[in-house]
DNA sequence: ATAATATATCGAAAAATATCGATTTGAGGG
DNA sequence: CCCTCAAATCGATATTTTTCGATATATTAT
């Protein structure tokens, strides 16, 4: 029940910090590795790993494993479910639960 | 410059907490009053009037002054807005910067 | 004016997130 | 097997966000 909530919430946070609109903004232009990202970024190499982490378990990028190297790019299917996600939860919708035949004791 | 990052993730934030996101969903079947959200989500006024500011803050809410009663609903606008912003901050793009050549150190 | 009511704002404390050096893990290379 | 390097995880701290009682503001009724 709430745990739908958290799980909307994840998708959302991975794109609320600046750091990380940055590096998604880099991800635009293709795949990058995370060697490259820390480069470009002046960020500690932890710090951009935390980050990662983040955009990855939102699914809005994805990573591939080459070697020593780890390698992000931004998924296709990650990017549209948000995307999706984020028109349900702003569209207006007719069909009347209990809560909407909600009537204040003030009113209003 | 970095100011548009925070500009951007004001929008996500709004949407990043899950007790937004049931405000969201009580309102995605209309405009509602203060007072009716305060009675639904069982929440103290002042809890509930700091989320509905960030909510407005972002643009996503609209808020509507009647008398001592104050109405909130989905704007349409900047429903629209956040929906562009989250596909333009998620799709690839052919154009190179200088970022874009950057070569590594490393072999990667 | 005074009182009553709805909501916004304040302020302090709690909870959640982010930061980043240190350590661990895991994949080659010699 | 040992060494090196890339990246993930840990852990302590800093920063940001959320919570919520108290107070301020604003509107309406008496």
């Amino acid at each position: 029940m709430s745990d739908q909530y958290s799980e909307q919430a994840k998708i959302f946070k991975a794109l609320c910090d600046e750091k990380r609109l940055r590096i998604l903004e880099l991800l635009r232009s293709g795949e990058k590795c995370a060697c490259v990202l820390v480069e470009i970024l002046g960020m500690p190499q932890s710090s951009l790993a935390y980050h990662m982490k983040v955009l990855c378990d939102s699914g809005i990028v994805d990573c591939r494993q080459e070697g020593k190297w780890t390698h992000y790019r931004i998924s296709r299917d990650g990017s549209r479910h948000a995307e999706t996600l984020l028109r349900s939860v702003t569209t207006p919708v007719q069909a009347l639960g209990s809560e909407d035949t909600f009537t204040c004791t003030k009113q209003c």
